[in-house]
RNA sequence: UGGCCCGUAGUUCAAUUGGCAGAACGCCUGACUCUGGAUCAGGAGGUUCCAGGUUCGAGCCCUGGCGGGCCAGCCA
């Protein structure tokens, strides 16, 4: 589609727009926009002579001062940045054209195209007609220019209520295009605007203002999502009838061109913004940033990269198809950048105390661990070892099943980095339940290596119980249990699907000294466990641990599939 | 029941514009490994929604169906 427009058209610009209204936080599907109106013209810019426009402009689309607020301004430049895109000086507001808007609605007033409409919203809806048959005009329609401009002007200067009349242009009333029926295209709106202040009490709507923003600013490449396909032959008659009467915009673009693309959709989430805003509202999650949540915000605290979300958006292109896709999509993008990028480290989720017997009581060494092997400049570090450790009480099994290789009664084992131990005996309490298990390490073994080459299956991450921090570790699933969780029963709401053990968190989690120093936002990731951040939460006394995505585990899907036969 | 848009592997997308239907993810098998991770190799998976037509040749062009989406805000 854009090869063909760089071979010729608008003289080889590509200037795109992402045009969010500032009614709430950017989420996932909003990255998809981004990523496809910032990319193109990134990607074009080598491919064009120089001194060619090329760029993509950040386009507040406000409005609608009743919804829109700076809060909302401020983090959704927060986030574009994030996912690591530059507007440079192009940062506009559709409401620094209130003025041009308003001169060229007197143009179409004064050619006869557009008048006020004294009917109430109720009539005006009433009158459109249906989808399949034609609406009735407006008694109003045929008022003269003269009574028109009386009567905007009078509106503007806020003689009227909230409701009692509208700008209407004058199209077709039998169209089959419902939005070609006299569209309504300024409404009176006696509301404070985040950056006019008080200065407007009419409003534009969004088909008079977006097309119109998008010309005056010399956008090419106008791209929206499909739903306004149906609006598109409105975004052309508004400049048309412009053009017709003479008015060219300050900058003397030639007119932009709107082309529409499929939304995301992502399987087990939502991304309406009523159902996002419903979900923060009702207290289901923590608020817009909760680490669960598809929101842009929700997914950096939750440990997501920009990259991993960028690459996502690459991966899934770009179709008019309104498919959906798998979250495992998702998901792999940030593993396949995680592995890349993310430290290593040991902790451990569910201690289970392990005293090695015949280790030297009060005796610590240090072992030199690997930080990334997916990346040798990530360097090593040193672990400290002693006598009492904490492992995964998983992975140590009394009664084993078969080809279960990790700690077990007799069964040898490697702890990472430091020695071969052997389990030799079992502690209890009263209720049966186990509260420790005793080893004997094989002195050769220091480093891990088995000094006659003997083969030891497993291999078990650990800390060293004197050393370790204590932290609080939370759990993420899948918000929504099943994949499309509006999918429920005519009088069931998709919070009926909510995964109830979306959240899971861990108290007393034992986590290797190094990630003393680490802030906020840190990345790493725990062996054989997963990948995880730090909370913002995190205190000087209690570190707080996300986990972002486990690693892709094959033994739990052969233990699950024994399970469900 | 009007108009517009869309139908290719379980999923997301390709197919040099009419020339042997492919990739990635997921799934399965194997190799390797001091993460049961990563990596590597292999495998299964298709009536290209259906039916006609044009053509030497159709996923692509034409006609008609079927299925899905969007549109009746003074929201965007």
């Amino acid at each position: 589609m854009e090869q063909d427009v760089s071979d010729g058209r608008h003289g080889g610009r590509v200037i795109t727009r992402f045009p969010p209204e500032p009614n709430g936080y950017l989420h996932i599907g909003h990255a998809k926009s981004i990523c496809l109106n910032f990319g193109l013209p990134r990607d074009l810019a080598d491919k064009v002579p120089a001194g060619v426009a090329v760029r993509c402009h950040l386009r507040f689309d406000d409005t609608n001062p009743i919804k829109e607020e700076q809060e909302y301004i401020d983090s959704i430049k927060e986030d574009v940045r994030w996912l690591g895109f530059d507007w440079g000086e192009h940062e506009y507001h559709a409401s620094d054209y209130f003025d041009q808007l308003y001169e060229w609605a007197l143009v179409l007033i004064r050619a006869g195209k557009a008048y006020v409409d004294d009917q109430d919203g109720e009539t005006i809806r009433l009158t459109r007609g249906t989808l399949t048959s034609p609406g009735e005009a407006s008694p109003y329609r045929q008022r003269s220019v003269e009574e028109n401009l009386d009567l905007f002007e009078r509106m503007r200067k806020g003689e009227f209520p909230d409701g009692s009349r509208v700008l209407r242009t004058k199209i077709d009333m039998a169209s089959p295009n419902l939005n070609m029926r006299d569209p309504v295209i300024y409404r009176i709106l006696h509301a404070r605007h985040p950056r006019t202040g008080d200065k407007w009490c009419i409003y534009p709507m969004y088909d008079w203002a977006h097309g119109q923003s998008d010309w005056i600013e010399g956008v090419t490449h106008s791209i929206c999502t499909l739903e306004f396909e149906a609006h598109r032959p409105l975004y052309d008659w508004f400049i048309e009838q412009l053009q017709a009467e003479g008015v060219q915009p300050p900058a003397a673009a030639d007119r932009p061109r709107q082309y529409e693309f499929a939304r995301l959709n992502l399987s087990h989430t939502i991304m309406s913004k009523r159902k996002l805003l419903e979900l923060v509202r009702g207290g289901h999650v923590r608020g817009w940033d909760d680490p669960r949540m598809p929101t842009l915000c929700g997914l950096r605290r939750r440990g997501y990269t920009p990259e991993a979300i960028r690459n996502f958006c690459d991966t899934i292109g770009v179709t008019k198809y309104n498919a959906v896709t798998e979250v495992s999509l998702l998901e792999h993008c940030l593993r396949d950048d995680l592995n890349r990028r993310a430290p290593r480290v040991m902790g451990v989720l569910n201690p289970l105390k392990v005293v090695i017997e015949n280790y030297p009581d009060g005796e610590v060494e240090h072992f030199d661990a690997v930080n990334n092997p997916e990346d040798p400049a990530a360097g090593t570090r040193k672990v400290p070892f002693s006598r009492v450790l904490y492992i995964e009480r998983e992975d140590f099994m009394e009664d084993p099943p078969r080809k279960y290789f990790r700690l077990y009664p007799g069964n040898e084992v490697r702890l990472r980095y430091a020695y071969l131990v052997t389990a030799t005996k079992v502690v209890k309490d009263e209720a049966g339940h186990i509260t420790e298990i005793h080893c004997r390490y094989d002195p050769d073994s220091r480093g891990g290596n088995a000094p006659d080459g003997r083969k030891v299956k497993g291999t078990i991450h650990w800390v060293s119980a004197a050393h370790a921090i204590d932290a609080e570790v939370r759990l993420y699933d899948h918000l929504f249990k099943c994949a499309d969780p509006d999918d429920v029963p005519e009088d069931g709401s998709f919070l009926d699907n909510l995964n109830p053990e979306s959240l899971k968190v861990s108290h007393g989690c034992k986590v290797e000294p190094s990630l003393a120093d680490a802030g906020p936002g840190h990345i790493c990731q725990f062996e054989r466990l997963g990948y995880f951040c730090i909370d913002p939460d995190t205190t000087p006394e209690n570190l707080v641990v996300n986990r972002t995505c486990t690693l892709r585990d094959t033994w739990a899907r052969i233990a699950g599939r024994k399970q469900g036969g």
